[in-house]
DNA sequence: CGTTATGACTGGCCTGACCAGTAAGCTCAC
DNA sequence: GTGAGCTTACTGGTCAGGCCAGTCATAACG
């Protein structure tokens, strides 16, 4: 029999956390970014060469190298053989989150349905967002993207779909909201490469490129006269429209919802 | 003088790509990750002990030691010492996603006003779809959730926002869609590693969680009465009243076009 | 039969070395 | 003096081999 004798007493005692041993090159690693996040270094500034870094951190040559690599692939230092300066400390940009959203839609195995209801919710709310926030240059920038996709249509979907892409970017850019910009550029790469192999035929008709391009115009058009319900309204129709076809009828209810927004 | 012999039919001929050294530890690190986004690396399966890893890649160990420093990094694999059964692939958590955000904001390369407007977005979709897709249970759990955060008032802000934070799980799973349940979690938990020592003092206060309660309770009932639009408007206003004083004020504007969404 | 020792593994870390680059500084011809 | 070219002292990338402290399965032991 269990008399759980001595043991009771110290569990009941103080808190203990869970320990996990530390390696090295994490401390490594904890150092510089900390010194990163405090400002003490500056992009564009130099650490010392892996061998200072060494008799500095008092740790081997590998160890060092597995935090420089750890620190390189969060885009928070670059290392280039042969540079005398040393690796260099890069400026901040949401690399490192467009990998690990990337990262969360490829392993958790989103559903179709999922990725494009957060597409309309994405693109939808940027309108919004646009046409409430937008300057001037902005607006001057996304008719200049429609006129491109108009263009583009005597080319090929090819060149629509590129200039399709750089129109809701311009959009997300004006909802001034970088984590919008981010997430939108990832899903919507996630959506194109789950049907890129079927999008070009079904699309690649001047008709249908026609048509896509007079929704954009609607949104265009909403998003210059300021009215952002309209705009999101619009921008989420049109994503349905499109994308519809490829989610599986009994699961459409989701995107559905998301479209009445009409309540009447 | 120059005159530019050669180079220039070269230049005028095949596009070049950019060519960046590809690493050796680079190469089995998207080995590894692009075998785990196929699936055939399950959550829970071991990769090769690093020897014997060492003879399949054809690299040395420290090679093959940097490129597991920076899967372990990004969470996709856990090395124990000892362990004879290998390096285990873990499952997806979004931990480092919050990191990631985490970071952004400190670095200074998002705003707040970033973050907290994309919680809005976040927060106010899930309530819309929880509105119009919520089942009997999901509705229940949100009451039973309410009743909680209403019990907690008493014992002090730290079981108050934990079933706060409850409550929003549950409006986030009842909107069927994961993508917005993992970033609405990720975002959250950015916002609140950011504020959480001012929170403490500020919130903790009866008079603010009752208040809190009360909103709360409002979205709730919109949930129930199937009123999406309404949800997700008090959901952001709520948001709004609760964090617009960690904004600047001069960059409340993003924040504010998502509130005022009863347009006259 | 339970317990304990043993040995064959594991990963963590180190030393020392070689190579291919880079760039600064030097030399030397002009 | 000044510019072009070479030398050299570095850099990071990679490797081989080794030591240590853990872990675990198994075999020997009580």
């Amino acid at each position: 029999m269990d008399h759980d004798r001595g043991e009771a007493a110290v569990s009941d005692g103080a808190q203990f956390r869970q320990v996990s041993p530390v390696r090295l090159y994490q401390r490594i690693v904890e150092q510089i970014e900390q010194a990163i996040a405090r400002g003490d270094l500056k992009p564009g500034q130099r650490l010392p060469s892996e061998r200072e870094l060494v008799t500095q951190f008092g740790a081997s040559r590998p160890t060092v190298r597995e935090a420089l690599r750890v620190l390189e692939s969060n885009g928070l230092v670059r290392s280039r053989p042969g540079d005398p300066n040393g690796p260099e400390i890069l400026p901040f940009t949401p690399a490192g989150l467009v990998k690990e959203m990337t990262r969360l839609v490829q392993f958790d195995s989103m559903s179709m349905a999922a990725l494009i209801s957060f597409r309309m919710i994405l693109d939808g709310s940027a309108s919004l967002l646009a046409a409430r926030l937008r300057s001037e240059e902005e607006l001057a920038s996304m008719e200049q993207a429609i006129a491109v996709m108009s263009d583009a249509i005597e080319v090929g979907y090819e060149e629509f779909s590129k200039a399709d892409v750089a129109f809701h970017e311009v959009v997300a850019l004006a909802s001034r909201n970088s984590l919008i910009e981010v997430c939108n550029q990832v899903v919507r790469g996630a959506v194109l490469s789950l049907i890129s192999d079927k999008v070009a035929h079904a699309l690649n008709s001047t008709a249908l490129m026609r048509e896509s391009l007079h929704h954009h115009q609607e949104v265009l058009e909403a998003i210059r006269l300021g009215d952002g319900l309209a705009a999101a309204r619009i921008s989420r129709r049109n994503l349905y429209d499109y994308y519809a076809g490829y989610v599986p009828e009994d699961e459409r209810g989701p995107l559905l919802a998301l479209v009445d927004d009409e309540e009447a």
